[in-house]
DNA sequence: CGCGAGCTTGACGCATCTCAAACTTAGTGG
DNA sequence: CCACTAAGTTTGAGATGCGTCAAGCTCGCG
């Protein structure tokens, strides 16, 4: 399933420039690479490893039983993911594009002495997620695409031009929306002269400060 | 503001019944009492201080500049809050019920060594937080009022009988939704044989699993 | 050039929100 | 102990934002 590119150890190699910190966790591991929409891991199998993302781009999601999905995060080059509490996953991950990953054994983690750098790890993701609990619960659909939109721009150090690595059922399951919800939201956005959207996956933030005013 | 109860120096006294592991943080330094609505902290204050819930309950809350208000969390006796990842208070916290709190020097978290507990509680956090983006983010009112239910029940050690420590206008501003559809919500669950109402705070859950599987 | 996946647009429906009023409960003072 | 009050909750009626269903369009790719 899995399919292995190389299998070199490396230790990460630092992603995307220097961290502000030294928060760059360490995984001593291997590279694989993942095909786009390949499954990473699943719901319910064991946590045995630890990833993070060399190039491309990775989603995390929960499933409901009738099959609504829920996106809880994007992974991009240099994030940590599949880190769990437990010891089975409560969540799966896949491919969002073709993607190389550093794929860790789990102890590793702990074996190296970086504690400080999980816990930091693990409060970023938390505070991550309760923004996105935040617009989940209280903001409109035009809101949380533009809150959306200006994370993601900040996350790739986009100037002016946007580059997403997700389609719109992507953008739609991880903002709470519908597919046709978000399309129709983009077009609103752009006929107010917020953004222009040149094609499907590129996005011009043409007025920044307006779309972070939406984000309040 | 604070009213300050009682200042003996006291490490955490284990609050409801000893924890499955040794995952028990601690905490040394003072408790405070706090009345119903008290502020804790409030955001964009220095995130000095970490607290644990001796007794009564609090929550933590986002606030939007027009006052949409989402909670992320309602904190019950043993737990610990306000573990921040920058030097500002991202959120505030004001007590839910008359509540006697922990109050630590932040450093003190660190200090002690227990590097392995507090990765584990924030992975913990965590882990909550992403259950609450399903939620909010998928279920329908009735779904998140029936998930909301059966947590807290669970967190309570609730059997059958739950007393909820929060308001209407809390339990709304968790889910997402407002105070009149989690009023609507509780009716027709009730009418359709799942919960009793007792009286406004005082929840019988009738058929659990019934309730369990709306939350699939 | 033509096909298919992904995206956009339109029309309509419904779950939830809004606004408003009645009711219940808890608290207060006579 | 019982009015009286205020806060909180429930209920109702109507509005609306977003979802659903269904075409039609665009663009990348064979």
């Amino acid at each position: 399933m899995q399919t292995l590119a190389a299998s070199r150890p490396l230790s990460h190699p630092a992603p995307h420039g220097a961290p502000d910190r030294d928060d760059e966790i360490k995984l001593i591991g291997v590279a694989k690479s993942f095909t786009r929409d390949q499954e990473i891991y699943g719901e319910g199998e064991a946590a045995d490893f630890v990833y993070k993302v060399v190039s491309g781009a990775v989603r995390s999601m929960r499933l409901l039983a009738d099959g609504r999905r829920q996106i809880t995060g994007f992974h991009l080059a240099g994030d940590v993911f599949g880190v769990e509490i437990g010891v089975d996953r409560r969540a799966s991950a896949e491919a969002l594009t073709d993607a190389v990953v550093i794929v860790a054994r789990r102890a590793t983690l702990t074996e190296i002495d970086q504690g400080a750098r999980l816990w930091r790890h693990a409060l970023a993701e938390l505070d991550r997620s309760r923004d996105h609990v935040l617009t989940l619960g209280r903001r409109s659909a035009a809101e949380r695409v533009a809150s959306f939109l200006v994370e993601m721009a900040e996350r790739t150090h986009a100037g002016g031009e946007l580059t997403l690595p997700m389609s719109r059922q992507d953008m739609a399951d991880f903002l709470g929306l519908t597919i046709e919800t978000v399309s129709r939201t983009l077009t609103k956005l752009q006929a107010d002269g917020l953004i222009e959207i040149r094609c499907c996956r590129v996005v011009r933030l043409r007025r920044p400060n307006a779309l972070a005013e939406l984000c309040e």
